[in-house]
RNA sequence: CGGGAAGUGGCUCAAUUUGGUAGAGCACUCGGUUUGGGACCGAGUGGUUGCAGGUUCAAAUCCUGUCUUCCCGACCA
């Protein structure tokens, strides 16, 4: 069955994706262009992905703190790449009360600066360092163009800075953390991603080089999800963070900072959802297990307290529908919501003492006997859904993964759908640019340590120097 | 930021062309009958038409500005 609120994934995927959004009342819109209230719905999977990562997060050292919202412009300005990188999207603070400020404020699009500011006069020794630092917060990029949650003006997200002593320590963070991204897509919102260096011309602002996670939605847009940045010295020598090392000597630190966004809802929405609505991984899910009762008498309700009781107390997250609405509607609802697993009990069912299991992400019906042990058969049924998830994800992104030798090749591909080219570049910054005269196509990440797929650069034909997987980009 | 379209109860839309008391369906509330794919009957509640000005005896309707949303382009660590 079809909802007949959301468009079709086919006919417009624009219009569906912001269907779903509504239909499953993950956000909705405010006064202000580009900042969304998220809503319970929403913000309830933004939980779920927060308590995943924050675990890690501490599992590997690192500790939250908060630091301000506002930086002052001297303060912002000392990073000349950041500031060039930010200073488009930048909202400035210029009035308090009723007065004129001295200096301006701006409103923190990612907050490198503070974080430096505050090491600046707290780091003296290495035996100081490292210090992990991260922070949940709010930040403010003011883009033109806005979609909930994809591209937001005010977004939540979490960034981590870290400081080290030495430069090894420093890029082993790094590429850990972009490792911690690329478990949490493929573990938790079972989305297949794939890791590589940005292109000088992409990387982070201020970066020596940019890790990213890159994942291909159902319609072939790519998004970038989760970045880490290694900055050398950059920031420390423009902060002046410097710490005496083990020989007595002064040393600028060495620092890095990632960071991954509620953005990640919608890539969540645009690789699972299909025309019913959303459909969540069970991982993040904040109810994996809906319970439909089917007609009002005692013993339904009295079985569907008792297996909602019984998986509660087991673990998994479930909740019975004792709304008045009819069935198909409480189906529909179930649906567009994206909950995993839904259970039916009814007349029927009872009679031959039978309860009935319907998967959100493939619509199978599974009837079993309420004597079993539902405890067991719940958690591998998702387990099996958190999987297959994946791997149809995979197959998606497979099917839509194309290599390329020459720019006819690549324009051909790009003619019929859109998706991830595969293909040798020289290095040269012009040839980037010329990708991208072909329906926006930009360099999504360097593969490493994957053989090069020709010698020659796709565009220009001289000597190839990396294999980047191209796409259009969100 | 450039080009285009739109904004009327919570939602989808009508009334705008030709200015003259703002209307329907869904949703919501109450009562009843229902319950295996978005139930049915009956009775209700809810809008100074995005906002600010202007023209007019009179503005949802005409004019100006502005905000928001959507599409195309530019931009996007």
């Amino acid at each position: 069955m079809k909802n007949e609120k959301i468009t079709s994934r086919d006919i417009d995927f624009a219009k569906w994706y912001t269907d779903v959004v509504n239909a499953a009342k993950l956000a909705s819109y405010t006064s202000v262009k580009g900042c969304i209230a998220i809503l319970p719905n929403g913000y309830a999977i933004w939980e779920k992905m927060q308590n995943e990562l924050d675990k890690k997060f501490k599992e590997l050292g690192h500790v939250n703190v908060q630091m301000p919202l506002l930086i002052p412009e001297g303060l912002f300005n000392k990073e000349k790449e950041l500031v060039e990188g930010f200073a488009p999207e930048v909202a400035w603070v210029t009035i308090g009360g009723s007065k004129e400020l001295e200096e301006r404020l701006c409103i923190r699009p990612t907050s490198e600066t503070v974080f430096c500011d505050f090491y600046k006069n707290y780091v003296k020794s290495y035996k100081d360092l490292p210090l992990l630092y991260n922070q949940w917060c709010n930040v403010l990029r003011w883009e033109k163009e806005t979609r909930p949650f994809l591209r937001s003006r005010e977004f939540l997200w979490q960034e981590g800075h870290t400081i080290h002593s030495t430069k090894e320590e420093a890029e082993k963070e790094t590429k850990k953390m972009i490792e911690v991204y690329k478990w949490f897509h493929h573990e938790i919102l079972a989305i297949p991603s794939i890791i590589g260096l940005k292109t000088e011309k992409e990387k982070f602002a201020g970066a020596e080089y940019t890790y990213t996670n890159e994942a291909l939605m159902f319609n072939g847009v790519s998004l970038q999800c989760g970045t880490s940045h290694y900055f050398g010295q950059k920031f420390s020598k423009s902060y002046d963070i410097k710490f005496t090392n083990k020989n007595n000597k002064e040393e600028y630190a060495y620092q890095t900072s990632w960071g991954t966004a509620t953005r990640m809802i919608g890539a969540v929405i645009m690789v699972h959802g299909d025309d019913k609505g959303l459909v969540l991984p069970p991982k993040i899910a904040p109810k994996q297990v809906v319970i439909i009762p089917i007609g009002n008498e005692e013993e339904i309700m009295k079985t569907c307290e008792n297996i909602s009781e019984n998986l509660n107390k087991n673990g998994i997250t479930t909740y019975i529908d004792l709304t008045e609405k009819s069935p198909g509607f409480k189906f529909a609802e179930a649906e567009v919501k994206g909950i995993p697993i839904r259970i039916e009990v009814g007349k029927r069912d009872l009679e031959n003492d039978n309860i009935t299991f319907v998967r959100r992400d493939t619509s199978e019906k599974i009837t079993i006997n309420i004597n079993e042990d539902l405890v067991e058969f719940t958690n591998n049924l998702l387990r099996k859904i958190q999987n297959d998830m994946y791997n149809k994800a995979l197959r998606r992104r497979d099917e839509l993964t194309f290599e390329a030798h020459n720019l006819n090749e690549v324009k051909k591909i790009m003619e019929k759908t859109p998706g991830f080219i595969k293909a040798c570049w020289c290095g040269d910054e012009e040839c980037e640019q010329k990708m991208k005269e072909i329906k926006g196509l930009k360099s999504r990440c360097i593969i490493e340590n994957e053989k090069l797929i020709d010698e020659k650069c796709v565009v220009c034909g001289k000597q190839a120097k990396n294999l980047i997987v191209w796409g259009i980009q969100y």
